[in-house]
DNA sequence: TTCGTCATGTAATGGGTTACATGATTAC
DNA sequence: GTAATCATGTAACCCATTACATGACGAA
């Protein structure tokens, strides 16, 4: 999960795994809590050994600059490679059980912006059914065996099962927006006035 | 936690493995997705060579009554012991970040009928104070980085703020009915008029 | 000079999953 | 007789965490 994430905030700029991790915090901060530092450089060691990313020049600038930022030997700044591009395009592309889960979904969800609307579709309708697949249990749950369950479960599941319906109609909307090619925000992307068929081009990095 | 999920539900009665998941998974299905074998099955024999569970006789009932239940020696049921239930209330009732946590917390609360008022009340504002954290984090990102992110990230922010501020509004309106003393469906439990201190008795299994 | 934060890493461990393997019982 | 479900279990793996260790840099 955290390879998709890695290698999609790389696309955006080449960055050291401190600031990654900052990147990364912000942006699945409403997803799961901040990776670890002892999963995240294995995780980047690992993306290197693979190909998909590489070490980049500290200062892309002229070296002669600002030289004390140069003995900074102990960073290591990281930009995606080719390989590692078709990787991430692979990856978010691949949709199935788990890009539907709480996290894989809402990793992908992070990069929708890079996705087609085929793939975000695909994963909106996944992730709709999964949710009212889990609402039906929650009802089952409170409708029959809700004299052999005390207060307090009965309270959670109540609480979970609101949550399960306000998460598809949130999923309706979007999958209603997505079928008349606007963004989430109600705006339609591209310069012609027509609805996008492919990527949201990324924002200027 | 699913050792403590376990010890809670063998507290209500003596069962067999497979009966096991299907409890933990109508119990716990607000907060995951079911046990699976390959866990599950450990766990028990985990937990009984700590001593917290024994294997039961099948059929309490006269053996007589029906043999042809006797002969399926698959089944396992289990029951827990005195030590058991000693380490369930230790595991109840000991608080710290991880029952705090999205996971902990709900295993937590699915059990709070077995669990003291005190407990009860420092867990919900343990884990208030987590969800006023993470929603404190999502509106800065949407305060102060909001032109940097794309209009999918943003509204993922949106949606996980807009579940931190009902989560938090739940929260309080429990720990206000602890408080003055009430379960969650609104009733007072007990027979005296006066709000319950203690344990609430474990329901007639 | 000391404290906070930036910055990178390793080793041990943990808590779970998937895939596989087996077989009894029940309903059609 | 055969399919579904009940029922138990193992082995391999995976993804991540915690705890630990190190050290530079900037500000007070």
């Amino acid at each position: 999960m955290f390879e998709l994430a890695i290698l999609g905030l790389l696309q955006e700029s080449p960055m050291h795994g401190y600031e990654l991790r900052k990147e990364l915090t912000a942006k699945l901060g409403a997803i799961r809590a901040a990776i670890s530092y002892g999963s995240l450089y294995p995780t980047l060691r690992r993306l290197q050994a693979a190909g998909w990313i590489t070490e980049a020049a500290e200062t892309p600038a002229t070296a002669e600059e600002i030289p004390a930022l140069t003995s900074r030997r102990g960073r290591v700044v990281y930009k995606i490679t080719a390989e590692g591009k078709e990787r991430f395009a692979e990856l978010i592309a691949q949709t199935g059980p788990e890009s539907y889960e709480d996290t894989g979904f809402g990793v992908h969800f992070a990069f929708f912006a890079r996705t087609d609307r085929a793939t975000r579709l695909r994963i909106l309708e996944g992730r709709r059914r999964k949710v009212e697949e889990r609402r039906e249990g929650l009802r089952d749950v409170l409708g029959r065996a809700a004299e052999r369950l005390d207060a307090y479960t009965l309270e959670l599941q109540r609480h979970g099962l609101d949550a399960c319906e306000r998460e598809v109609r949130w999923l309706e909307e979007l999958i209603a927006n997505e079928r008349s090619g606007r963004t989430p925000d109600g705006s339609t992307p591209g310069t012609a006035p027509g609805p996008s068929e492919e990527n949201i081009p990324p924002p200027p990095g």
